[in-house]
DNA sequence: GGCATATAGTTGACATGTAAAGTATTTACA
DNA sequence: TGTAAATACTTTACATGTCAACTATATGCC
């Protein structure tokens, strides 16, 4: 999948039509790279990256969160966190509580399990991050910054 | 889902790892914003996506591509491009045409109501992408580009 | 008290991304 | 010629993103 992508890029026979339209391919092209690097990372610990972002939510945080408090702090939808905690469960790496005040919330737990492993991923993670953008001068990546963080601003959160 | 992205930007209590860990997490925000908005765009088409772009590379070929071919140059990884061309097939948007020479070999040529549907969404995908990105000069677009293939560009095809 | 409404989660249905294994042809070569 | 290896796809299995609809519990208001 990762030769196709450049594949391609050097097939691609026609102009982009915009500037614009060059920038967010561009954009979309360069995050797909990005992320496929951190899949296969986290596939080497049998996570998924969406598991590893709910345990680094969860070890952050320091105590449980209920489930729907996770959902809010990561792309997946409410109704796909539900299976998300499961798997994460079943690997014995969160646990599940209810609330005993409102029943009808479910707090999650990171167990030493999942601390473990979200712990010991830091390394390999930053390690990465620097490969993968340290050839950037400090500079440039404060120009990348202020620019995606402009393209963001306009967005606002759900216009 | 996307106001879930910008309450997590604001809860976001520690400081970056490094700034290359920022950047990458910049990147990868940025990007799920601009997917979101043409998600959106395509599935008013009853589109996704992944059936787009399938559709545009057609047209732009200007002729019947091979299944495999047509996997190569998207991020469909070879398995999932049969279901793919499945369901624009029964939405009567492409053709499966089998090669007399080599019968191994599925050619998929767009269908007028193909060719139809992606040309009525040139003009809407266009203004898409002028209003997510139009609000940055042609400098900083230029610039942007320059940044994101200086990332790319170590990453090679599949290293 | 008792019902309307809101909130927290789960379930089900469908498209996709991904890996591993299987099928149908074709090609290469002994 | 005839068999092994390569090629083009498909199938299967599983995780996720997404929407719509459902259950359980809690709250508000009469």
């Amino acid at each position: 999948m990762l030769a196709k992508r450049l594949q391609h890029e050097l097939k691609k026979r026609r102009p982009f039509d915009s500037a614009e339209q060059e920038a967010s391919l561009n954009l979309v092209r360069t995050c797909d790279q990005l992320q496929i690097r951190f899949t296969r990372l986290f596939r080497e610990h049998s996570l998924t990256p969406s598991q590893y972002n709910v345990l680094r939510i969860l070890r952050g945080e320091g105590k449980p969160l209920p489930i729907l408090e996770i959902a809010d702090r990561t792309v997946t939808v409410v109704p796909g966190i539900t299976g998300l905690i499961d798997r994460l469960e079943q690997a014995g790496l969160v646990r599940r509580d209810r609330c005993p005040e409102d029943r009808r919330v479910i707090y999650v737990a990171i167990t030493p399990q999942g601390t473990k492993l979200v712990n010991d991923l830091d390394r390999p993670v930053l390690a990465l991050h620097k490969s993968l953008l340290g050839h950037l001068a400090p500079a440039e990546l404060k120009e990348l910054n202020r620019l995606l963080e402009k393209i963001r601003q306009p967005l606002g959160g759900d216009p």
